[in-house]
DNA sequence: CTCTGTGCAAAGCGTTTGCAAACGA
DNA sequence: TCGTTTGCAAACGCTTTGCACAGAG
């Protein structure tokens, strides 16, 4: 895990115990995981990992900001670390969600919408769906 | 209710019942609706309508692609009537969602994603999160 | 007339909550 | 030591399902 996302722990007095720290790991080497995903995953190193703990820590995360919710059409949500701004690829046969660089153009939006309509911007999602290169074999 | 969409309807062997009407014309005059204030909104006119016909409705419209599902960051799913390409402003606090225009540069992107990515695109939806003029307040 | 659609009630799941014990700081 | 976190089990709420009846085509 990275130790940014342990500085940001102990700035919020989030305790980096076994489970929160196992957690964290799951969801960074998936890049994109679902509540079932993460217990299912994290169990295995953690064998007492309790759904309820991997609810209560992923609500917690995500009101800190280290995590992101990607939620999806169709399939249930998936959380990520929060990093700089990124599109998704979301594979409507499997779900499978794939980041990809967010052009220069896109970022531009943001401002343009702040005024036109008297909108507050804050953060964006692209989200393309379509069909990954395994599920279109 | 557009024609249109009730051309859909007959092309697809779903029967135009009142109560699927109803359903469409909620989600049109509402832009973007949850299934709760569908059913609440729809059951103004018909009394009788249960939620379990709101949800196989959905369903139904969802699978012919006359619905498109709005899947959104901290809320339930909205559903809006399928249209041509366009991206939403959706607040934060209260969960509105409003169309804007998508405007051309983004329409390009798909293109260039198919190659590069060795994805078979099928649609973009672009979510833009804030707080809307009225919560701001 | 046929077959789809509706409404109800029950079943099924995913998620949240309360609480006692464990544990990190 | 103190306050947070965990794990369990129960509770909760949303969604789906089965079935008998109604109704659109």
């Amino acid at each position: 895990m990275q130790n940014r996302t342990l500085e940001l722990l102990k700035s919020y007095h989030l305790k980096a115990t076994p489970q929160r720290i196992e957690i964290l790991n799951v969801i960074e080497s998936l890049g994109h995981a679902n509540i079932d995903e993460i217990y299912e995953v994290a169990k295995k190193k953690h064998s007492t990992m309790s759904l309820a703990t991997v609810y209560k820590n992923i609500t917690a995360l995500l009101e800190k900001n280290i995590l992101n919710e990607v939620a999806l059409n169709n399939f249930k949500s998936k959380y990520e670390i929060v990093k700089d701004r990124h599109a998704h690829l979301v594979c409507k046969e499997c779900g499978y969600v794939q980041d990809i660089e967010l052009n220069q153009e896109i970022k531009h939006i943001s401002k343009d919408i702040s005024s036109d309509y008297n909108f507050n911007f804050e953060n964006l999602e692209l989200n393309i769906y379509g069909v990954c290169s395994k599920c279109s074999k």
